[in-house]
Order: structure tokens, then C-alpha cells, then sequence
DNA sequence: TCGATAGTTCGATATTTTTCGAACTTTGGC
DNA sequence: GCCAAAGTTCGAAAAATATCGAACTATCGA
């Protein structure tokens, strides 16, 4: 299976990281990344089907959000949270919910 | 002149704000008005028509991004730095440019 | 009042994204 | 080897955005 390409650290680009953002599903799978750990396409998805889920995890991906692996028969999806920091310092912060939200 | 609707500090919402700030032409504004203060459509158009500019200001107006006043027969733009700040901390000084851009 | 300047709005077209089903790939278990 | 599970890829159709010219609006100055 070819892997889709994954930005290095230093090529991540901003305009990409708010397109990827910039959409709410996506937005909810970065926090939840953020907040519970690595997790499988499928504990993310809503309702939604399994072809629309890969589309948004692989914006993600190319995007340089999130990093993804094998394991078994799933897919671990882990936010790149050191490469965002050290890329971006403070992006991610920005992007966790807060009280009025 | 009817004036474009401006969300008010805590009605600006992430998404559009980083939707707003997926487009590279937008993304540069921003960082000029951050930059250089208050400016002209005109002052930061550059070879688009007017038409494209004015979608594109329309665009961070309505994210909340900027705010727009009347001077005489220009428009003046200006950064909502402190409501971007109070709302989304840390945000802006990510889209400032850095070394390795 | 007449221009001229600086934007805005409208409408049509082009481009980009999103959505979703169907077919395909990979891995693990029996 | 065969089947099921979890995703990916493809292709087509729908929706959202961007682009640009033309017509319109508001304000200033002569």
C-alpha cells in the first residue's frame, strides 16, 4: 500500500494546516487526538461513511497534522503534536476548546 | 452603504477564522496589517482587480479577522488584534512569519 | 454639479472541496 | 486458502469558493 506523503516537520505549511482546520470534523478529530491519544479511523467517525472518514484523516495527513500506522488491521492516527510545536509554538493551544465555546 | 456584518469578539468562530486564513493571498494581508497597522484595500491589492480584493477583505471582515472604517474615500483596514487575542490566544503570533518561511 | 477615486455588489464561469458508493488492498484469524 | 475487518482509492455528482468584468455607491475636490 503506497503511502500518502507526509510533510517533514519544517515543510509543514500554515496555509495548509488552516485549510485542514478549517473544517469541523476535522477541527473535533485534531482535539480528540489531542485530548484522548492515538486513535483508529473508526473510533473518530460519526456517522459518516468509512470513504468520507479517509478523505478528512488523509487532509490531515498531507496536511502534517497527524501521523498514521499500522497496527493490525486498523490504523492509529497520533497528532504530530512536537512537530506542530516546534513548527508552529502555540498553534496547538489555540485549536483546544476552552469554556465559551 | 449597508455594512458587512462583524461578529462580535466571542462570536468569532475557529473555523472561519482559519478558513479565512487558508488563503495565501488573505494569510499575507493579515500579516501586513499586522505588521505595517491600519491599510487601504488598494494599499495591499496586488495586481487582482478590485473585485477579488474586496471578496478577499470581505472574507477576513466576516471571521472576524479585521475591521474596516471609512476614511474620506478609502477604507481603512485594521487587525482586530485585541479580540482575536482575548478570544483565541496565541493565535496571531502563529501567523507571524518566521526564519524559515 | 461633475469628475475622479476607492470600494462594493452582481452574475456568470471556473476551480476546489466534499460526499458517497463500489471496488480494491492489507492484515489477522480460522 | 478463505473470510472478515479496517481503510484506501476511484469516479461521478453536489456544494462551496474564487475570479473577473461591469454596473453601482459614496465621498472628496474643483
Amino acid at each position: 500500500m503506497r503511502h500518502a506523503r507526509l510533510p517533514a516537520s519544517d515543510e509543514i505549511a500554515l496555509e495548509d494546516v488552516f485549510h485542514a482546520l478549517s473544517d469541523p470534523f476535522r477541527l473535533e478529530v485534531v482535539r480528540r487526538l489531542a485530548v484522548e491519544g492515538e486513535q483508529s479511523c473508526q473510533a473518530l467517525e460519526g456517522d459518516r461513511p468509512k470513504s468520507s472518514v479517509s478523505h478528512h484523516f488523509r487532509v490531515l495527513r498531507e496536511a502534517g497534522l497527524i501521523r498514521t500506522r499500522n497496527e493490525g488491521v486498523t490504523r492509529m492516527n497520533a497528532l504530530r503534536r512536537d512537530d506542530i510545536e516546534q513548527r508552529f509554538p502555540g498553534l496547538l493551544a489555540c485549536v483546544m476548546p476552552r469554556s465559551n465555546d
